[in-house]
RNA sequence: GCGAGAGUGGCGGAAUUGGUAGACGCACUGGACUUAGGAUCCAGCUCUGGCGACAGAGUGGGAGUUCAAGUCUCCCCUCUCGCACCA
């Protein structure tokens, strides 16, 4: 939860998203629980002025990306649902089933817009090595996910003496070094060949079948694994291009239309999966790459060898390195015209339709005689109607809104025509709230210059990784096509990135009722804990991100009420960096508790005499005793408390500094009477404040009020160290007999490495472990450490 | 299968450039104060042996570099995350 003390699902909401990207649920929920925590916010104010501001600029940009070609329609391949009529995204596909209404999803040739990304895929690859303020994990995330494939198309000639059709099938590899070996070929179901080709043929009822049987199979990464390769023969052939063999061409559910160019030369001998096809469908597997150490043959190898060789079975390439071969049959390919070097990319085009109420919608005009026509800048922004039906069961109402679908054509005037009635994915509305943040009211145009050059690129964007990849590439792309359009001045958004670890805990499952909450949950007499529903044992199970669906949440209202907000969000911030998971614990917030309790009653035991007292800032060697190692401890702390939150983020040590403090401050109680200590402890109990305040805002601010101050601590500025003052009285240094640590003393800070060196050596403690044996050599680290080697 | 990250006490986690491993907190143990303590304060708390002084081992395992390795290099193991029939 937030500084209002909001629980964060709403939070979320608040700082995540711009008001054009709330649904009118979500939006409801907010008054609720703002009402409830009694701040009051001028929503409809704020949706009226922002939301058709928002919708219109982005509909401009669409119409301008629509211009250059950026934005464009195509037929895609999606989940589809027909009970529902809904389209769904993978994760709402369970087992090839629809997770609303369980019935078999089918794959669905849609008409779809999207955004020209892969354009940017070059760019936004070189780009994501030089992020250095990025993390590691999600540039690679991002790489992997953009899959850059250097390699060729080649033209394979399809072979039909019968309707003598002078068509080449493309397909890409990258290992055209294996073009020899090529013994079939296989098309993805979805390929348009495949049922134009084996049309007439003996396998055309059976390929038909085929490929209706494939679009009904649940294509999510959770089942694929478990896939059988299975392909049928289409009852046609093509040529290899380099040996000239009459081979096979197949449809196989393992070949993928989004990928490539959806058709796959195989080559067994080389390529595991091509093998495992080619050996269960009983097909040639020749072997053009040997390896030095052992004999190939296709008939007997188990598994492909794809590994580095020198070439065979490939006429005047014989003999070659392979790797060479890879160039010049590259070289070959693009002089005789049968094939290109070229680039593939696993990054595909930005689907960004929904079929939903929400988000922008699309700024375009379906006419029957010209077309798809954009619509009138001066008519932006179409915006949501408000008298749209929500209830029918998760379809988009627009199309069959008459009030909104139902529009007169722009070019020709055709009172007939109808509106798209897709709305754009909210990821759109994501990929650039923070360059609108920098003037929400403006409305010159889609980005004031002036403003977005004073504050863009951001400096510090957070949050979780799970936006590793789409919100985060989108909004790169999205930046990319802004500058193209001149306006703004950068590619990159953010400079630096800290993507925040979740919140986890346990697991509690009952045989009965499935998981349980943490309530739910009762230490029986035997210390089994039991269900308190139906008093079966129950199962701790693993630590996962807390979730509704797995009931391992911690309701915020009984901590808040408890211990308050101040108190949950030091623990939250002491039990790990912020980069990490946490493990939610119960009795980590007493701790955290209990260190808040010990400042307030440290500050409230010598609030009498400090009140009145100005703060310390002198020199510390005018100190002595206690009161002086407490004005040391106390610059040494905003020395590290500056550098965690600042350089790192790392609040943990940022608490566990003060905590330090604190603990000094304890021990230097019994010196109050010394006459320094009024100031000195105020300058503690002040600095101790101020650099607790970003973490416990309200618990600083009570303190802060109680010695004195008439300004918020908020306003406080943050405070300064005296590197004078963290000098050290003596230092420590250690000796190490063949390092290992053996004694140490006290030597005065200016003492003489060769002091230093001497005094070790006269060390008992040291010297007994160094008995008869001879000193070899002794290494002194200034003000650090001896180590005597023997 | 490919890619990335991580393995430190009973637990969460500390440890600038290689230089006292275990800061700080939780849990636990003991003591003080107290009618009481689930409050507070003080102390102990890596493991093994020993009453103790002390000794030995120790940052997933194994090698290596170095006077010195949690930190650097190589190999292996385990876990987490991401991608995945990507041609």
């Amino acid at each position: 939860w937030d500084a209002f003390g909001m629980p964060a699902e709403n939070a979320a909401i608040a700082h995540d998203s711009h008001p054009a990207t709330w649904t009118s649920q979500n939006i409801d929920n907010m008054r609720t629980q703002l009402k409830r925590i009694g701040f009051s916010y001028d929503w409809d104010r704020e949706l009226a002025t922002c939301k058709p501001d928002y919708y219109r600029w982005e509909q401009w940009l669409f119409l301008k990306m629509y211009e250059k070609g950026l934005a464009y329609r195509k037929e895609s391949f999606v989940n589809w649902c027909e009970p529902c009529q809904t389209v769904l995204a993978n994760e709402q596909v369970e087992a090839g089933m629809c997770w609303r209404c369980g019935k078999p999803v089918r794959q669905k040739n849609l008409s779809q817009w999207f955004f020209k990304i892969t354009d940017y895929a070059e760019d936004l690859l070189v780009y994501s090595d030089k992020l250095p303020g990025w993390p590691d994990k999600v540039t690679t995330m991002q790489k992997n996910w953009i899959g850059k494939s250097i390699g060729a198309e080649i033209e394979f000639l399809i072979d039909d003496p019968v309707k003598d059709r002078q068509q080449t099938i493309s397909v890409f590899t990258t290992r055209q070094d294996t073009v020899f070996g090529a013994t079939f070929m296989c098309l993805a179901p979805e390929h348009p060949l495949v049922l134009t080709l084996s049309k007439g043929t003996p396998e055309e009822a059976s390929v038909q079948a085929f490929v209706e049987r494939m679009s009904m199979q649940d294509r999510s990464a959770k089942t694929v694994e478990n896939f059988e390769k299975e392909g049928i023969f289409i009852g046609v052939y093509c040529i290899n291009p380099l040996s000239g063999g009459k081979i096979p061409i197949f449809t196989a559910n393992f070949a993928l239309m989004e990928y490539g160019t959806g058709a796959v030369m195989c080559v067994p001998a080389h390529d595991q999966r091509d093998f495992d096809f080619a050996r269960k469908y009983g097909l040639d597997i020749t072997v053009v790459v040997a390896p030095d150490d052992h004999d190939l043959d296709g008939t007997t190898m188990t598994e492909a060898y794809t590994g580095q060789g020198n070439m065979v079975n490939s006429g005047n390439f014989n003999g070659m390195d392979n790797t060479r071969a890879q160039e010049d049959i590259a070289s070959y390919l693009e002089a005789n015209h049968i094939g290109k070097r070229t680039v593939s990319y696993r990054l595909r085009d930005w689907g960004i339709s929904r079929q939903r109420y929400w988000g922008a919608p699309i700024p375009m005009i379906h006419c029957k005689t010209c077309g798809i026509v954009p619509v009138a800048e001066a008519d932006l922004p179409i915006v949501l109607p408000e008298d749209a039906n929500l209830l029918a069961g998760g379809q988009s109402p627009l199309p069959e809104l008459d009030t909104f679908a139902h529009t007169k054509c722009p070019k020709c005037g055709d009172p007939e025509a109808r509106r798209e009635t897709d709305t754009m994915d909210t990821f759109v509305e994501s990929s650039w709230y923070f360059e609108r943040y920098c003037s929400p009211h403006y409305n010159e145009g889609m980005i004031d210059k002036e403003a977005v050059d004073y504050w863009m690129p951001v400096d510090q964007y957070i949050g979780g990784v799970e936006h590793a990849i789409l919100h985060l590439l989108y909004s790169r792309f999205y930046t990319r096509v802004l500058k193209d359009m001149g306006l703004v001045k950068y590619k990159e958004p953010f400079t630096c990135l800290l993507t925040q670890g979740m919140v986890c805990k346990e697991t509690a499952v009952c045989p009965e009722h499935g998981f349980l909450l943490p309530e739910e949950v009762a230490q029986g007499n035997n210390g089994q804990n039991a269900c308190t529903k139906c008093e079966s044992p129950v199962t701790i199970g693993r630590v996962e991100k807390m979730s509704k669906s797995k009931k391992n949440v911690i309701d915020p209202n009984i901590l808040l009420n408890e211990y308050g907000a101040d108190t949950t969000r030091l623990f939250c911030l002491f039990a790990a960096p912020p980069e990490r998971d946490l493990e939610w614990s119960e009795q980590g917030v007493e701790g955290g508790f209990r260190f808040l309790n010990r400042v307030w009653r440290f500050a409230a035991k010598h609030m009498a005499i400090i009140k009145d007292a100005p703060p310390y800032t002198g020199r510390l060697d005018h100190l002595s005793g206690d009161v002086k190692d407490l004005y040391r401890k106390t610059h040494e702390t905003i020395q590290r408390v500056t550098r965690d939150i600042e350089n790192r983020f790392h609040f943990n040590t940022a608490i566990s500094a003060v905590m330090e403090l604190v603990n000094v401050l304890y021990g230097a109680d019994k010196a109050s009477s010394a006459p320094e200590w009024p100031g000195v402890a105020r300058f503690a109990i002040e600095s101790a404040v101020v650099l607790l305040a970003p973490i416990v805002p309200h618990f600083s601010e009570e303190i802060w009020a109680e010695m004195g101050h008439a300004e918020s601590v908020l306003l406080a500025s943050w405070p300064g160290y005296r590197d004078d003052a963290l000098v050290e009285d003596d230092l420590l240094i250690v000796i190490q007999i063949n390092g290992k640590v053996r004694s140490r003393f006290n030597v005065a800070v200016d003492a003489s490495d060769e002091a230093i060196k001497q005094k070790a050596l006269s060390d008992e403690r040291a010297l007994k472990f160094v008995k008869d044996k001879r000193i070899k050599k002794v290494i002194v680290v200034k003000k650090k450490l001896v180590n005597i080697v023997v």
